[in-house]
DNA sequence: CCATTATACGGATCACTGATCCATTTGTCA
DNA sequence: TGACAAATGGATCAGTGATCCGTATAATGG
């Protein structure tokens, strides 16, 4: 690649970024490549497509996510380690709003550009899982990509206007489906 | 309004219903009009914007799903009526993919179309949630809003490519999040 | 039953989107 | 410096939702 091509690549990712960040997931191409200085199909030769721009964009967030989810492996008790991962898994697919459909689609098709990234993640998390049920501190039938779902459908819902300031508490409600030692701490028991 | 053009308005109504099903909440206008027979202005006239077609599609289905709350309440018990209700919510939101964002807005404004029908979903689903809270079945610290997210959120998840075969499964596990009287009865307990 | 009038219709058009083409510019290397 | 491949971006295309306005027609009064 020539040198130009190259400061454009990473350029337009940089902005790319921002952008995507501002504007969600389905920010205007036309838009990037204004922002980054150079023409449309600039843009689109270094990404034909804009799922091709968010396999560039995603692939270093979810190898954190998938280096994290080592990390906590070690550093902490399973059902901590679980519980960390999680967060950062929603946060992250809240952020990116519109992105997890993506990865969903990526995760069901082998040749696209995500499939082995978004396979990494969904592994590393069912490591994560299998260590906590291996404890017995997390539901049995569930596996990575399940977990994946319903992390993704957490980021999603708290993406959503009106859920935001609820983010905490169903977080909440979500990690006591998935873990069995906390069942549901702030509930008047019946019995 | 003249006769011809309520006649194009049910008209419209009805194919949108077809086109909206095949194709979700992004179908194209022009499509819909071309399958309706009708000039694209007509249906842009009579449904000025996306958001006002689609309100007039889901005010019948979430006027019914409200009714149903209401029969579910004196036909079941508290957990089977919250249950039943939660999987009927969960099929209508998967089956206009992408229609929760907007009454999810529509909740949030008391201006839309759709604040007064989402509302009273809301309220009908906190009803049910209450009695179940009562009788000590489902969890106390969740209102009708977070219920409604938590159906809004699985709706959506089975929504995505390569979740819906595991439907059942998340659906199970999403309940007994909620009901504490069927927690993860096919996990192994610790302790 | 016909003439008038208000209403509804839809083709044409606009601004916008992502995608593609190709003449021009520019980096690179001999 | 000269030549060539590579990269660029303006122009263009089909698609979208939205708007305008001349035309067709339903409703109404005589």
């Amino acid at each position: 690649m020539r040198a130009d091509a190259r400061k454009n690549y990473s350029h337009i990712l940089a902005v790319a970024r921002d952008v995507v960040a501002e504007h969600g997931a389905d920010a205007s191409m036309r838009d990037i490549a204004r922002r980054a200085g150079v023409g449309l199909a600039t843009l689109l030769r270094h990404f034909p497509t804009r799922e091709a721009l968010f396999e560039a964009l995603l692939r270093t967030n979810l190898d954190a996510l998938t280096e994290k989810a080592g990390e906590l492996e070690t550093s902490s008790s399973p059902d901590e380690a679980l519980v960390s991962w999680f967060r950062e898994m929603v946060a992250f697919v809240q952020s990116y709003s519109g992105v997890v459909a993506l990865m969903a689609s990526a995760h069901e098709d082998p040749d696209s550009a995500l499939y082995a990234t978004c396979a990494a993640v969904h592994s590393a998390g069912a490591r994560l899982l299998l260590r906590a049920q291996t404890e017995g501190t997390a539901r049995a039938d569930l596996d990575g990509v399940e977990l994946f779902g319903l992390m993704s459908a957490l980021g999603w819902l708290v993406g959503q206007p009106g859920f935001a300031p609820r983010e905490d508490h169903l977080f909440h409600v979500m990690t006591s489906a998935i873990l069995t030692n906390r069942p549901c701490t702030d509930i008047k028991k019946a019995a």
